[in-house]
DNA sequence: CGCGACGTTGATTTGCCTCAACGATTGTGG
DNA sequence: CCACAATCGTTGAGGCAAATCAACGTCGCG
């Protein structure tokens, strides 16, 4: 199980045996139910999540109206950052869409990791740097594309995931209501 | 000029003198006139920025329509990371509102000093963290919040960028047009 | 079967944009 | 030093896209 993770790593940093044996000594399971919530927000978020198998939505609960900002599919990363590092309560959610199997790095474990071996160091540099670009990414779609090139932008970018994700839950993530996404969907197919 | 970067560094990592010396030797100084463009739209970013004095502006043209992004006064740190990390054009713009001077750190020199320093790995991982975790406040900003409530936490948040930034640019910034962020602040005031 | 969750559709409202005009201020050239 | 233009913020009128409110059909499931 760890494997895949492994495999993606070599992708940005070399690993020895010695640091290997180091990284997968740290690794912990966990399976959620779906529905089951990851993280919950008021609850510091104590590790960085590896997604095996299943899906992940991160949202925001506002005046008890839920604001999706992200999806996690298989071999994706997840962490809040802000509470991850400061150890500050989280304001954000994280929410099981289906049954998933994770792979966790606890904070404590990881900062020892980051001590004792370096080349640690440079795999969460590229990796935050990756984070931050994806996320300048999703910035850009929101304020420089309309709803619907936000929509056909993710029907081409991930069309995986309006297969398994609900409508609505998709709908918050380009930043609209239900309602408005089923009237841009059925705009498009009668234009074809 | 470079002892404001060390001082500001120094509450990330500790730097003993050979680092602190292969630090200060890839320093390279730079004035900038107001207006000036430090980074243009189809350029690639080879640098990453410290503003010691001034203020920049980074904002995408969309269709001649210009959408600022964000702004970097004092110790601020400027990179398009999209551009830096993959030598891809950048699609951003970045520009002096005032007259600036600042400090640049060459990707070629940097690349240097993360392999014979792994202390600036660390320095790298924890500076691109923390920026993922701004982008991130900007987008829970924008996702969150009405146009009035973004204007009233930037006020409380970076006060002094009212006075020094005109009108038109904070609108930007804050998702809107400049007509209605004077009737947002029109309403504030009548409502004391 | 009956209930709840989900997507769709219609009617209406609303908040921001667009377009236009107008002062105030700043800067510039004669 | 003043006339002039350009820039910027403000204000008004009107339009429009998405939100809101409401109702309904379908599907899956206890």
């Amino acid at each position: 199980m760890v494997d895949r993770i492994l495999h993606q790593i070599s992708g940005i940093v070399t690993l020895n045996d010695t640091e290997r044996a180091a990284f997968v000594a740290i690794t912990s399971f966990r399976s959620l139910r779906k529905h089951e919530l990851l993280l919950r927000a008021g609850d510091v978020c104590r590790a960085i999540t590896f997604v095996h198998s299943g899906c992940l939505r991160l949202f925001y609960n506002i005046d008890g109206v839920e604001n999706t900002v992200q999806f996690f599919c298989e071999n994706a990363w997840h962490t809040d950052y802000g509470s991850f590092l400061t150890g500050r309560p989280s304001s954000e959610n994280t929410q099981a869409l289906e049954a998933c199997e994770v792979v966790q790095f606890h904070r404590t474990d990881l900062e020892q990791l980051y001590l004792q071996h370096p080349v640690f160091e440079r795999l969460g540099r590229i990796s935050a740097e990756n984070a931050f670009m994806s996320l300048g990414a999703r910035n850009a779609m929101l304020t420089n594309q309309t709803p619907e090139e936000r929509y056909q932008q993710l029907a081409h970018d991930r069309p995986e995931l309006l297969q398994r994700v609900p409508q609505y839950h998709i709908a918050s993530f380009l930043g609209i209501k239900p309602e408005t996404l089923s009237r841009i969907r059925k705009r498009m197919v009668s234009r074809v």
